[in-house]
DNA sequence: TTCGATATATAGAGAGACGATATACAGAGT
DNA sequence: ACTCTGTATATCGTCTCTCTATATATCGAA
């Protein structure tokens, strides 16, 4: 009974893109808020290059887990993205597989030979 | 007062790369029966295609965390790889640095805006 | 008026996993 | 004898994703 195994290349992308959806768990933001409140809040261990949020956000957009309008703000346009229903179900489920699957490997690399299932 | 920041690529990198390190702290083995015990092991989550195993290993052993040499047996070639002290110190180092970040992130994950350092 | 912060966006470079492909020997089945 | 599966190592091209650099634009402060 073999179970899906694990995508290493995604795992990356996942923690982006957990770290962007768990930061509009309270409240609708803009991208660039969401990277200063990531790095705050990581107290700068986790950080987005604008390079990668965007393309993250985009991303997150067509995957129907956040919803973007458009605000102007003193001239200043902003996107202000809120987090679908839909992206708050995934924000928990894949939550909850990091950590099922960090436990996992964390047990493997303390005590390699033992199955880990 | 800013602490290192993390790296998404090389984390899924230094994930693959311990647990090969990992299936070597008890015993020397070759790449081939790295790749099976690394699945047997974790019932199949973790695993390494061959064209990903191979590269890893040489990079591994280029940065002297393990060494290998060539062993015949029945007239099969193998290469034989085993933890260097380097590569033990790598192991036992990264693990505690895995940890670290995983907790920091879920810590994060599931409770955004509280301050995680 | 220049600099830094705010704000969004994309194109190009680089890194690394993955699938495909190649080589080679052993053992089992037909 | 032939073929297939398993063992065993290795590389190349493709794909995907992050990262750096670049671009555009507004605002406030020095």
């Amino acid at each position: 009974m073999r179970e899906t195994d694990f995508d290493v290349q995604g795992f990356a992308r996942d923690i982006n893109e957990l770290l962007v959806l768990s930061a509009l768990r309270d409240e609708p933001k803009h991208g660039y808020q969401i990277a200063l409140d990531v790095e705050t809040d990581s107290n700068g261990l986790f950080r987005f290059r604008h390079g990668t949020l965007y393309p993250i956000l985009h991303r997150l957009e067509d995957a129907g887990l956040i919803r973007g309008s458009w605000a102007d703000e003193g001239g200043r346009r902003k996107k202000v993205y809120a987090l679908t229903e839909r992206g708050r179900r995934h924000l928990s489920g894949e939550t909850s597989r990091v950590h099922e699957i960090v436990s996992r490997l964390l047990s493997l690399l303390r005590h390699p030979g033992e199955a880990t299932a």
